[in-house]
DNA sequence: CTAGGTGCAAATAATTTGCAGAGGC
DNA sequence: GCCTCTGCAAATTATTTGCACCTAG
């Protein structure tokens, strides 16, 4: 790992202070500030409390590591390196806390804050409870640690292909129903895309489990609606509606933008991950077909004759962002 | 307010715990332990720093307070008599809060709850950030304190009126969609309900409004996304698909299920207040909805001659919560 | 009379700060 | 040599506790 840019601008480097950024990142899960001082003291006796809590403090503000409130009456720290901003439960028997994401939630806070005119900077989730194993004595497939990382990339994947066959569904029916010949091609050759690149996430999935046997129990970390069925679901059910190859190139761009959106978004805010890799490039993915079916959205319009005047009232896609 | 029943079983009376709950319920907002001492001193200047101390413990564990963490390195605390547990916009730059709640946001954590078998006991959400005063130096109509009963009753209302419309909606097009002319007057029967119980609820939301000119306009405290659409809306798009009477009451007893549910909830959460009678009187309507519709389903499945064996795999309406 | 409630002062617990000395540039 | 980092101990802050006293039932 490096940590040559994690240091002050201008700082100077100090042994004492890496020592410590090591012996922190080394941890798994949420340390006091007491805790890392006893394991620090334990590799060098002549490190000083203070240092600990100077060097965690400087930490925070460098955005390395993220101050905690499990409600304790002290702080906890965990590395921001891992994966981003995330939400926690936390067991009030056994103290111990397991993570998760949520896109839902996260939108809807979004919402609220928009509507409250209120910008905000941070936000935290913590669920107070009973964890599974306290409460039944059974030990439970958990998220610690090195494990989130890859559990991101596996509910990355598996958003990402619940999306490619929505999207497969979606195409396949625009192109039964299509009107057009033209239209029918291109809703056919999109289904033949979202199929083949199916396939390579399928592959690519079944390689990731393949790498940790425990991997595919373990519980889901990124939770998200649209994973259940998909992002085109909704725009497959409006085919039924009976909708002319306009219309249908129109639902595809909207429902190509929002998945392009998603995967961007959250893509953006991870640290350099397999899962961020994964979001990034299903997301580039989709902004390809956006803007194909763009294309053709234009050229149908042309070739059927439909004015500038219904153009600018339908849609604006140059402006999608 | 009633406090005889906040007082510790066995627990002698004393004026002066009588006196620091009185000052404290008489607070608005989120009052740090040192503040409400200060309060408390004024008034009374012989009552010590760990009576108000004890008193606050002693609250919160008998439900009367809830302690709050903004992250300054101090408690809060703020009375639960006013309206049920909701989550926080923290302004870090004049140290302000705002409220709401959202009962999306409640479900998700729910299922969030339940994939990792945890069993929540408390949920604190909390967003830091800067508020629209802070920001643009414009005052912007506030909730809170006393502004937040209304404001709660205003949303359930404006909730209610809009799950009437969409049931209304529902019902209406359910009725002209009917083949059987007894299903017919069923779904009018409850479409004319609907329309005169819509009637009520806009007099009384006028009425509400009539009393505070400042209340249409305050921000709104109940998030809550089927408030938009209602939520018969789901039900309505489904009738689109073209069903069968009974699957049309099927759906309806769905929807009336759901509605009552959601109703029941949040009316038995809140203390009592305006918004609490609001929501478990339409709770209440919404179950003899509910009931009425299941009656209607044995009558016409009887009539049609549908067996046993469908009514058991089709639904089992006694164990409808 | 007696079980709590209460005030005061002292204790605790997490974290910060003052200051003299050490070490990188 | 300068400037920052560091250790130690003392200070600070929020909160709790010990203990003698008080008060309601």
């Amino acid at each position: 790992m490096d940590l040559s840019g994690l240091r002050p601008a201008g700082g100077k480097r100090s042994s004492k202070r890496d020592r410590i950024l090591e012996i922190f990142l080394g941890q798994k899960g949420h340390v006091t500030a007491d805790e890392l001082y006893d394991l620090v003291r334990r590799e060098d006796p002549g490190i000083g409390r203070a240092t600990v809590y100077r060097t965690l403090q400087w930490m925070v503000t460098a955005g390395i590591a993220h101050k905690v409130d499990f409600g304790e009456g002290r702080s906890r720290f965990e590395p921001s390196l891992r994966h981003p901003r995330h939400f926690h439960l936390i067991c009030t028997q056994c103290h111990r806390s397991s993570e998760f994401l949520s896109s839902d939630i996260e939108a809807i806070l979004e919402e609220v804050a928009a509507a409250r005119n209120f910008a905000t900077a941070e936000t935290e989730i913590k669920l107070f409870g009973v964890c599974e194993e306290c409460r039944t004595g059974v030990k439970a497939p958990t998220l610690d640690g090195a494990a989130t990382e890859l559990v991101f990339a596996r509910d990355a994947l598996r958003i990402a292909v619940a999306t490619e066959r929505s999207g497969l569904e979606f195409y396949s029916r625009a192109a039964s129903l299509a009107t057009d010949p033209r239209g029918r091609e291109v809703f056919e050759r999109l289904a033949e895309d979202e199929k083949h690149h199916l396939g390579t996430l399928e592959k690519r999935y079944a390689e990731l489990i393949a790498t940790d046997s425990t991997l595919e129990e373990r519980p889901t970390f990124l939770f998200f609606k649209g994973a259940a069925q998909g992002i085109f679901a909704e725009g497959a059910e409006k085919l039924r509606e009976g909708v002319d190859d306009l219309k249908a190139l129109l639902i595809g761009i909207r429902c190509e933008r929002d998945s392009h959106k998603f995967f961007k978004k959250y893509g953006d805010r991870f640290e350099d991950s397999e899962g961020k890799r994964i979001f990034l490039e299903f997301a580039e993915e989709e902004r390809e077909h956006r803007d194909m079916l763009i294309k053709e959205y234009r050229l149908l319009q042309a070739r059927l004759g439909v004015g500038r005047a219904a153009r600018r009232t339908q849609v604006e896609p140059r402006t999608a962002q």
